[in-house]
DNA sequence: CCGGATCCTATTGGATACTG
DNA sequence: CAGTATCCAATAGGATCCGG
């Protein structure tokens, strides 16, 4: 590896030597959610510079955590298993950051893909265990995502689709899921705003008002990467 | 925070912008096993310029991650609540890693809290429940634990001490931990050399010979580091 | 336009020396 | 022992450029 290394024999720090590098985790993150491009990744880390999105997709293809695929005339990088292996590192990291996550502030971005991750990080199996097979429309802020629970399974991803129930949440949605608030009491405070119906979309209806205005519409950055705004 | 940040609002960026920096993890890693001195965090991080570990302590401690504790004319650092709760976080990097672990180079040491930590990883609780209370004292390489299983818990500490069994093991445990070789196996390769008796210590033993001779003896190259060397 | 490579500057980390 | 201060090397950031 061409990365300094710490000088001890443990997991841990070989662990860092292959994925402690700034960007490298984030990109493992995004791409767990799916096969990406050059230019999703880019659009889904909106600081990254080109030339570090570049090392570090390749070092990562060299240390065997991902590996480029073509996929019909296109390239996209994907997790090989050991990558994917990331999985409990990503969720356990989310689910603590979440914790010292305050409220959004000006430029920072959310993401369907840092999105997915976070509800994924907040996901409990056991819960989840004792209700019916349901699919929601969540418009989480900026970003839109088709969660289906089935057992103790959880499928979120970034898109729509129809849906059991749709539901709209501002930035205090970071309450629920960092377990702070109680799902219930989210509702009956507003935090989550529940759009009933078998319907197709969320696309019909406002976020509810701990959003500030000028959030409301769609005001999309950069590819697929809107901002929150405050 | 003065880190600077990656402009998203997700629990993972809100992680590695407080424990992301290079050493950080480590710091904790090391502040998992217990409170520690500055002399005894820098002798176990043996690469770590004394800068680097002073800033890191202090960015630490503004995150609310550790604090500096007055031990009876001594300071201490130790971990607050939350930077304990980054233990899940710590053990599946270790997990993970050390599935990448190779056999030891030249240079790299083995210390007492990175055996702990990688030890504490491995653990199932699972299986250990139908076990019967059991104390053993390990000599991983050249790092001396005591380890304590009862029921599901379990507790690695380094030292010595009255144990029901001890045991040695060379470079090889590393497939034990990650996995790769079950128990059974590694005692009947000679991975694992018991050494029976309820006795005090490993102190009249020699490791196995998958130890390279100059390994054998205790070549103290800073204060509680040693070299497994190759 | 996508997928990078290159160049240059700004910031950070590393090694060593030094101090209360 | 518990850190600072200094200086230099390595890395990240930003802009631009290039080939398909």
């Amino acid at each position: 590896m061409a990365t300094r290394d710490y000088g001890q024999y443990s997991g841990v720090t070989r662990a860092l030597e292959l994925v402690g590098e700034r960007w490298a985790l984030l990109i493992v993150r995004d791409l767990l959610v799916g096969p990406r491009r050059y230019g999703e990744l880019a659009a889904g880390l909106p600081r990254i510079p080109s030339n570090i999105l570049a090392a570090r997709l390749k070092d990562l293809q060299a240390a065997g955590i991902l590996r480029r695929a073509p996929r019909s005339r296109v390239i996209v990088y994907e997790l090989t298993p050991y990558g994917r292996e990331l999985e409990p590192v990503v969720l356990a990291l989310g689910a603590w950051g979440y914790k010292a996550l305050g409220d959004p502030q000006e430029q920072q971005i959310i993401t369907p893909e840092s999105m997915t991750m976070d509800l994924r990080s907040a996901f409990r199996a056991d819960v989840a265990a004792g209700l019916p097979a349901t699919a929601y429309a969540a418009r989480v802020g900026p970003a839109e995502l088709l969660i289906r629970v089935d057992g103790s399974a959880l499928d979120v991803r970034p898109g729509d689709g129809l849906v059991d129930l749709a539901f709209a949440t501002g930035p205090d949605i970071r309450r629920l899921i960092s377990g702070e608030l109680a799902p219930e009491k989210a509702i009956a405070t507003g935090v989550v705003e529940v759009l009933r119906g078998r319907g197709s979309s969320s696309t019909d209806s406002r976020p509810p008002s701990t959003w500030p205005p000028e959030a409301r519409g769609p005001q999309r950055a950069r590819r697929g990467c809107l901002r929150p705004s405050m």
